[in-house]
DNA sequence: TGGTAAATGTCAGTGATGGTCAAAGGGGAC
DNA sequence: GTCCCCTTTGACCATCACTGACATTTACCA
């Protein structure tokens, strides 16, 4: 039931997991071939599966001696989310927040069960309101910023 | 005599019965062409049959490899959560909110933190919104009644 | 200096899923 | 027979995985 897309997010995981910093390098035709895919697969797992809202930044460089390097962040303090919420605010979408909510989650600033209250608040109850005048699109987007933020501000209060 | 839909309820439940976790995961195509039916009826079964009132969770994944997952969850004295929630389904106001807040974290079904951030989401959020087009009044209250709703039916699938 | 090989990036397109909703179908109570 | 509610279907929509053509960047060497 998996599917190629996930194999190579648990393989990249288990390597990040397994280094000392939490950085692995690779080589994307190398990768490529291993799992006999398009190259360009790669990079939809890592926009799909390390984006900045899951926690990782992926830097690297083209020509020869290329490389993709894919780092989890270390969060210890939750202030520059929220900074970088807000500078974003308007392309929030849910499936942004879903990954930003895992990632917290993963680092023990909320607990499951307030993941998924979050999650309620946020995209279920958001995913009907067209009958209250607010459309899907920029508007409800920025509705989802305002409730995020607040809720940030209040885990923030609470410390680590 | 049994219809379709009973037929493919009780395939469902002897699947997730049989299973250690009271889990099962299957394709939406593939069960609809074993039972010879439109695959829509998979989720008429599912609506019918296996929503949160009944105890059940529904999760799925569209695309390539796609599934849908039912989980099935303990309910212990739900029963006044899904009678505030069939009763207020109109509107909120503030204080309303956070006299069930209270109460939910009295009887244990939610902790103190849970109900700080359901109280960022349904209050804080929404104290000025009037930018976005949402103006105080019956419409800003019952948008705070949808998010309730939801942030409620996510606590119900808890337990308690 | 400039050209070439070797990498990675981008993006639109395709096929495979599941979701939604309105309308048709069917069976039992009266 | 009629009505009503539950079932069932089909048309259409949304989302996800994956690919391939093409673009861009870099190192290296003549």
């Amino acid at each position: 039931m998996y599917s190629l897309c996930d194999t190579i997010e648990r393989y990249i995981m288990r390597l990040i997991e397994s280094s000392p910093d939490q950085v692995v390098t690779i080589q994307r035709g190398k990768l490529a071939s291993e799992f006999d895919c398009a190259p360009s697969q790669i990079n939809y797992v890592l926009a799909t599966r390390f984006s900045v809202f899951r926690g990782f930044i992926v830097e690297s460089r083209r020509g020869g001696s290329g490389y993709v390097r894919i780092r989890k962040i270390p969060i210890d303090r939750i202030e520059p989310i929220v900074a970088y919420l807000e500078e974003y605010e308007r392309q929030l979408r849910e499936s942004d927040v879903e990954d930003l909510l895992s990632w917290l989650e993963r680092e023990n600033f909320i607990t499951h069960r307030e993941s998924e209250l979050m999650k309620a608040a946020m995209i279920k109850a958001l995913e009907k309101v067209d009958d209250l005048g607010i459309p899907p699109g920029a508007e409800r987007n920025q509705l989802r910023s305002r409730i995020l933020r607040e809720m940030l501000l209040q885990i923030l209060s609470w410390g680590k």
